[in-house]
DNA sequence: TTGTAAGCGTTATCAT
DNA sequence: ATGATAACGCTTACAA
């Protein structure tokens, strides 16, 4: 294991595996096999034909030296880096984790690689992140819940086309913006709680920085109004997208107003923290109280009852943006319209019988 | 905010955003600052010192410009990448999502960036992953639960060294594994639920072609071993690692063999299938049956109840690995120490008053 | 300290 | 169809 390379041993095995030399570069191969460079490369690329037995010669001469193309000096003297950046806010979570999967599967087949970085929700993290693609001169970038401004993004999307998931943008050739209906989402599933009888329907909000949090709050707003049941401040509380968040809030929920019938998170993940909450309650979900989340997570449907939530459909979109970045890096016109969300009614909400609590001693 | 650059009003105030001006280069920033591109070079590198007169000269043209060195052409020239390619089974597991944390984090510091893939379980594809690093002439590799035979791994570290997680490997100077002790695991697992008066311990198995889950059955029969219980094909049931193995493990357990009282699972995301199993049958836990599950995701102390769990510290982990590698890049010499694992007792597990059903009736 | 010039490993433009 | 040859944008001896 100490020793290596020039073995002067005549009688020693074989080693069965052909050792990858370092560096061998397209002129070794070129040479090998007796033709010139341009050649070789014209077989690599396929950019034009040769001779059958010049083809074979270079071939075996790849093969026979393990020859791998640089790509870096590929993309330098082609000027395509055949590389898409991907700027998600958390690789670690998994709401990212889908989307993440849907553009590494739709950029494999048309031979592009996603770079995946994360800014950790920090905005001088994403410039940063952001320049590091301009300087790996990145084909086209992904964004994943931008929080730099608009003209920002403008800005940088002159050096490579730029699509940006879950927000709205004014789009151009260069900058496009995938929206996600939240605003409906949240409507659809306030309205279902509101048809299974209930009225006093609680909110753990989302970060008031995030644009999609504040449109699952207009979401709640708007079916609470359109079923002529007046806003309450009071039943709303403020979370963080977090499971932690979820529990505090939860807690600070049933201390302060105890009355509700049914919560509706912002997220899903702020619904297991509200779930948890309840348990150590003893507050039977959805016997006791009815929960919505939102996001449909890989794991919400084993959940201990499977949660009742707004799904997203993260792969798919993940594939769209993917899709819709090539496009655009082949500068062909895009169209972008608005994801929309549908509810997925599982195990978490039930039907209140005597209408409303309030109502109860009336009727 | 629609105009910019030259403006020839000198009253008007400074446009805040810079255009990124497309393709300038190391050579442009010289001839602004009037002098020679090493010099600049020597500036952006810190490689050597010069004139703060020039210094300044050449900052201010950066500045201008917007100038961001190509990372390629660097490299080209270097020799040298920065970039790490990390492996993944797959990218969107939850299991993955904290190792990927850990390095990412961990590599930034020393101004490495990393390139993540994944290879879906597909031993094809895993190879085809590598060749890509190689091409991509990453400086190191790091392997998430590599597949391919150790001859093959020892192949591509000699291109790049190379550092596999959860396996262990014959160590050598560019080829090393951090392996994570998931037999010990696995014993003290089940020795808690021994411990706590359970004698019919179910298992539910990962996938056999896992080197870890085998070592977790192992732990497993270890402890009933020591602890004079006779192993009991019949109590294990074979899972993928996935949330719909263990529903269907779960379901043939029950059918066939209702009387155990613990069911201990080779990861988490088995584990919640099992428990949803049981909560469709009615099977209250840890009331009715103890459950253990192992790896600890993030997920898991939000179940109701929270999961008991074999704890892998993931994100330290993946810190590790980052540090590994570099270590190993700059040629240093690197000790890797079985990772230990540790049981985190939650709510899933409860102790067995008449220790066991079969003596109850004769005690 | 600074500049000149030769690579780094490809692709791409010309000729032939 | 094939081969020179000049980029591509940077680093790095080697000189000065």
């Amino acid at each position: 294991m100490t020793h290596d390379g020039s073995n002067d041993n005549p009688g020693a095995p074989k080693v069965p595996n052909v050792p990858l030399a370092p560096n061998v570069t397209l002129e070794a191969i070129a040479r090998a096999a007796g033709v010139s460079p341009s050649t070789v490369s014209r077989i690599l690329n396929g950019s034009a034909r040769v001779l059958p037995a010049k083809q074979q010669a270079v071939e075996e001469a790849i093969a026979r030296f393990n020859y791998r193309p640089n790509v870096l000096a590929r993309s330098l003297a082609s000027g395509r880096t055949e590389t898409i950046g991907v700027l998600t806010q958390a690789v670690s979570s998994p709401f990212y984790a889908e989307w993440l999967r849907g553009i590494e599967e739709s950029l494999s087949e048309p031979g592009f690689t996603p770079i995946f970085v994360s800014s950790r929700w920090n905005i001088a993290d994403e410039k940063a992140r952001l320049e590091q693609f301009i300087a790996r001169r990145v084909d086209g970038i992904i964004l994943l819940h931008a929080q730099l401004d608009e003209s920002t993004l403008t800005d940088y999307s002159r050096r490579a086309p730029m699509l940006v998931l879950g927000r709205s943008v004014q789009n151009s050739a260069t900058l496009a913006g995938l929206p996600i209906d939240n605003m409906q989402g949240a409507r659809d599933a306030t309205h279902h709680l509101i048809e299974q009888g209930h009225r006093e329907i609680a909110f753990i909000a989302g970060p008031a920085s995030h644009e999609d949090a504040i449109e699952r709050l207009v979401g709640y707003r708007t079916a609470l109004e359109e079923a002529g049941i007046g806003f309450d401040a009071d039943l709303v509380e403020q979370g963080d997208y977090l499971e932690t968040g979820g529990v505090a809030a939860m807690e600070r929920l049933m201390a302060r107003h105890p009355s509700f019938s049914a919560v509706f998170c912002a997220n899903d993940q702020t619904a297991y923290g509200a779930r948890l909450a309840m348990f150590r309650r003893g507050v039977r979900v959805p016997d006791d109280v009815s929960l919505v989340g939102f996001d449909d997570l890989p794991t919400s449907s084993y959940m201990t009852p499977p949660l009742t939530t707004v799904r997203q459909p993260t792969y798919e979109i993940g594939r769209l943006a993917a899709q819709g970045i090539v496009q655009m890096i082949r500068k062909q016109s895009i169209a972008l319209s608005p994801i929309p969300l549908t509810l997925v009614t599982r195990e978490t909400t039930r039907r209140i019988t005597p209408p409303v609590k309030r109502e109860d001693t009336r009727t």
